[in-house]
RNA sequence: GCCGAGGUGGCGGAAUUGGUAGACGCGCGAGACUUAAAAUCUCGUUCACCUUGUGAGUGCGGGUUCGAUUCCCGCCCUCGGCACCA
């Protein structure tokens, strides 16, 4: 018997799966056993692969390989991300186009990639910032367009007054600019919206899908659906109507003030000329501040007075009416009514300002509450004090109150929703340019599809004052007025990488090296994706922009299922001493060391090994040598003859069962413990050669290279052993003859016996009071029960 | 503050329709092999003690039960997410 020599095994199996085709797919093929298995793919930096990238890929590639064992058709694809900051950063600093940084870095990640050995079909790459693949970010952007679900409007960015610049929300740090340290303020500018919020109560309807619940959670919590009313305030002595949105309708003859916010449209004419002045320099001072900068002040509130009154639709008195920048205008109505007696957050403004604190409503022992801390849909309690609404039930109350202010045509019930629209539009040089030009008069239209893909520049200064880089291309001016015509002018925004990525499944079956069709039957076929992997960071962010993407692209017919994916799974994190891994801590451990060392297949498997996928773990190397002996015992095992016996078949059954929950589940960490187990009891007892085969085939996925060279090497079978068929189980098979019964005494382990499976009760509980601990317990005692559970345990419960 | 997940030996972690806590692995100890070492193999390894056994023990304090890591109540701590959302 030779040693196993990892390095060189691991390379010919990988030149061999490469040269067999093996993993690729014919997505033309319509697949009823067809099983889409996707991990969220890579931005492709210049360096070289971490911990994580292997945990994550390395997880997928074993459910990759688990479900071909079981016969499916498996697309395990792989492609990169390959728009956004960081390579722009690299141009500005070096000059070097980013076309051709990341390329570099593509190719570089690319070879690292297959190192890993996993089934990644490479027919089906796909380069987000390749003219191929945006000509389609493009045409998603234009089907949206074409059927309202995109518009433009004013919107504050970040901006650099000294650069002259917008800044993403990364490149801003404590309110001030990551490169030249000055303060970072705002500036609108008018920018493309995808309309996500036309989704928000689709988006809330996970029932389809087979997903972590927290991630289910958040993404609830992200959209933020909140059912309530609006209340319709008069501004006194003026024309004007100020709208409020509450949950809770039934405090509103608690309200002692109205507050504003200070980007409502409508503030400066409202303002008694008195507090001009004063209102006026509040807003200057809010706009100054970042958002960071307004919620990170915490609790301590600031307003003024607008000198306004606004009128109580129901009693008609006269409540004062500030502006305060605690009220958003992008929530709600960007006014809010102040109900001191019942929430937190206006009690501590009346405290501060000296507003009246009213009663109106009281919980079940007539004491009254603040709404913080109960359940604001399910409480309990009356309504006081509020006319012909007192005495109801607040539930009972908050409806009739609202049905009122509906017939007197001062109010509504309605929905809000924390999610927003999802701004697009990013002022930056490497992104899919924005598919729009502009006429003389500055009317928007799309490029027409026949110019697309509508390439992005290259003559352009990366680092502009003032405006987007785009703006600088003399190509792209002098393209745009010759497709169009004198005066015409090119849309100079990008679009956020999140648009690439929000569709990149849908791209991959139609992905081939020498096409730029999207063949949408294609990608039919091979939709919805099976089993996504990724971090849990994206639940709120890319997992709901590609849900709302694949959503319209299912309503405008292109798409023929509503949800993309189906299953998800979360890999945990790996974390050095605690620390998530970043160059910056300087904390990042390379796996390169230990591939050379001990070969992919024990690296990985080691990475299974250290606890459940989905939560990660702290990296340490101080088992690694487990795997390496394991490894090394069934090298042993599978080079010398022996005979298998009863005893070891039921621990092969046992252990295909163990093993295949625990695969399904992602417990790769308990399949690799079974699988010691099996291998330990059969060093000691035997195995056939049958068993051998079944025990490499359940070992393939997790030691993808140890397992092709025994099952074509050692054991001599044709052919790769990932066109062999996962074992299955007899139930039957995996139940023992004997069993072990526990004999507790009042609960207390005191000894056991074997007998033989399903004995009688009285036989096992005799056998049982006889065993030699036991019966110094039951001597002088009167036995008051004998609990007794087949196969398991007897308990006698005795008194002393 | 709110929502979610978790807290088990020296270490990574097993085990929950309530039924032997600590599977599997690391480490450690003893032994075999060896001139020796490494490797390998065998045995032991939660802690304490008066060691065929007894007691305690799954973050802390209570409770339900013949029996609780598992169920209930009240706390503490760690991690992840959201955060003036009206």
């Amino acid at each position: 018997m030779q040693d196993y020599t990892s390095n060189e095994i691991e390379e010919k199996w990988q030149r061999y799966w490469a040269k067999e085709q093996l993993y690729n797919v014919d997505t033309s093929v319509a697949d009823s056993n067809k099983y889409y298995n996707l991990v969220m793919f890579p931005y492709p930096s210049g360096d070289r692969l971490h911990i994580g990238h292997w945990y994550n890929y390395g997880g997928t590639d074993i459910h990759g390989r688990f479900k071909r064992l079981q016969g499916h058709t498996v697309l395990q694809p792989m492609g990169f991300d390959s728009f956004g900051l960081p390579a722009e950063n690299y141009a500005i600093k070096t000059g070097t186009p980013p076309a051709e940084s990341t390329m570099n870095n593509i190719d570089h990640m690319r070879k690292q990639l297959k190192s890993i050995g996993a089934m990644w079909d490479w027919t089906h790459e796909v380069v987000t910032s390749s003219p191929e693949y945006y000509k389609w970010t493009q045409w998603v952007f234009s089907k949206l367009y074409e059927n309202e679900l995109c518009y433009k409007k004013k919107a504050p960015v970040n901006w650099c007054p000294s650069c002259q610049t917008v800044l993403a929300n990364e490149q801003v740090q404590d309110g001030k600019c990551e490169r030249c340290d000055s303060e970072v303020t705002k500036k609108d500018l008018a920018q493309w919206f995808f309309k996500i919020t036309d989704y928000a109560d689709q988006l809330l309807d996970h029932s389809e899908l087979d997903w972590p619940q927290k991630t289910v959670l958040m993404q609830k919590n992200w959209i933020g659906k909140s059912k309530g009313c609006n209340v319709d305030w008069k501004v006194d002595g003026s024309d004007l109507t100020l709208s409020t949105f509450t949950t809770t309708v039934d405090t509103v003859y608690g309200v002692t003030f109205v507050v504003i916010s200070p980007e409502h449209p409508e503030l400066m004419n409202l303002v008694t000329d008195e507090h001009k002045d004063s209102v006026a320099e509040y807003v200057n001072e809010a706009k100054k501040k970042s958002d960071i900068d307004r919620t990170a002040e915490g609790k301590e509130k600031t307003g003024v007075n607008t000198g306004a009154f606004v009128v109580h639709p129901l009693t008609g008195k006269k409540v004062p009416l500030w502006v305060a920048d605690y009220v958003l205008m992008n929530y709600g109505t960007g006014v809010v009514m102040g109900v001191p007696a019942h929430d937190q957050r206006d009690m501590d403004f009346a405290n501060q300002y000296g507003f009246e604190i009213v009663q109106s409503i009281a919980d079940t022992n007539g004491e009254t509450f603040v709404y913080d801390d109960v359940d604001k849909y399910n409480v309990k309690g009356k309504i006081i004090d509020s006319d012909d609404f007192t005495g109801m039930d607040i539930l009972e109350g908050r409806l009739a109150i609202t049905k009122k202010l509906e017939e007197m045509n001062a109010g509504e019930g309605t929905i809000q929703y924390k999610l927003r629209d999802w701004l697009v539009s990013r002022q930056r040089y490497w992104g899919a340019p924005i598919p729009v030009v502009y006429d003389p008069e500055g009317k928007a239209h799309l490029v027409p599809e026949e110019y697309l893909p509508w390439e992005l520049p290259t003559d352009v200064d990366y680092n502009p004052e003032g405006v987007s880089p785009l703006a600088t291309s003399k190509e792209l001016f002098e393209r745009t007025e010759k497709i169009f015509g004198a005066g015409w002018t090119p849309e100079v925004d990008t679009m956020d990488t999140f648009v690439c990525s929000s569709w990149y499944y849908l791209r991959y079956p139609s992905a081939t090296e020498e096409s730029a069709p999207f063949n949408i039957e294609k990608t039919n076929n091979w939709s919805p994706v099976d089993m996504y992997i990724g971090g849990p960071e994206h639940a709120c962010m890319h997992l709901l922009y590609a849900r709302f993407i694949n959503m319209a692209l299912h309503d405008l017919g292109y798409v023929k299922y509503k949800e993309p994916f189906k299953r998800l799974v979360h890999q945990g994190l790996i974390t050095k001493d605690g620390a998530k891994m970043s160059k910056s801590k300087g904390n990042v451990v390379s796996p390169d060391e230990f591939v050379e060392r001990f070969g992919s297949d024990v690296f990985r498997m080691y990475l299974m090994f250290m606890g459940p996928y989905t939560e990660g773990g702290d990296w340490s190397d101080r088992g690694i040598t487990g795997i390496v002996r394991f490894r090394d015992k069934v090298w042993k095992l599978l080079n010398e003859d022996s005979e298998g016996n009863a005893e070891s078949e039921v621990k092969l059954h046992q252990t295909i069962k163990k093993v295949t929950t625990d695969m399904e589940n992602f417990h790769f960490n308990t399949a690799i413990a079974a699988l010691m187990e099996y291998v330990n009891f059969v060093s000691q007892n035997g195995i056939s050669k049958d068993d051998k085969l079944k025990l490499i085939v359940m070992l393939a996925p997790l030691a993808p290279h140890f397992a092709e060279e025994s099952w074509q090497e050692v054991l001599g079978q044709e052919g790769s052993v990932f066109n062999a068929e996962w074992p299955e189980f007899d139930a039957a098979k995996t139940v023992e003859s004997n069993v072990q019964i526990v004999i507790q005494v009042n609960g207390k382990l005191r000894g056991s016996i074997n007998v033989a499976r399903d004995s009688e009760q009285a036989q096992v509980v005799d056998m049982a009071s006889n065993e030699g601990n036991v019966v110094k317990y039951l001597e002088d005692a009167e036995i008051l029960k004998t609990i007794y559970v087949p196969n398991k345990l007897v308990n006698f419960v005795v008194k002393a």
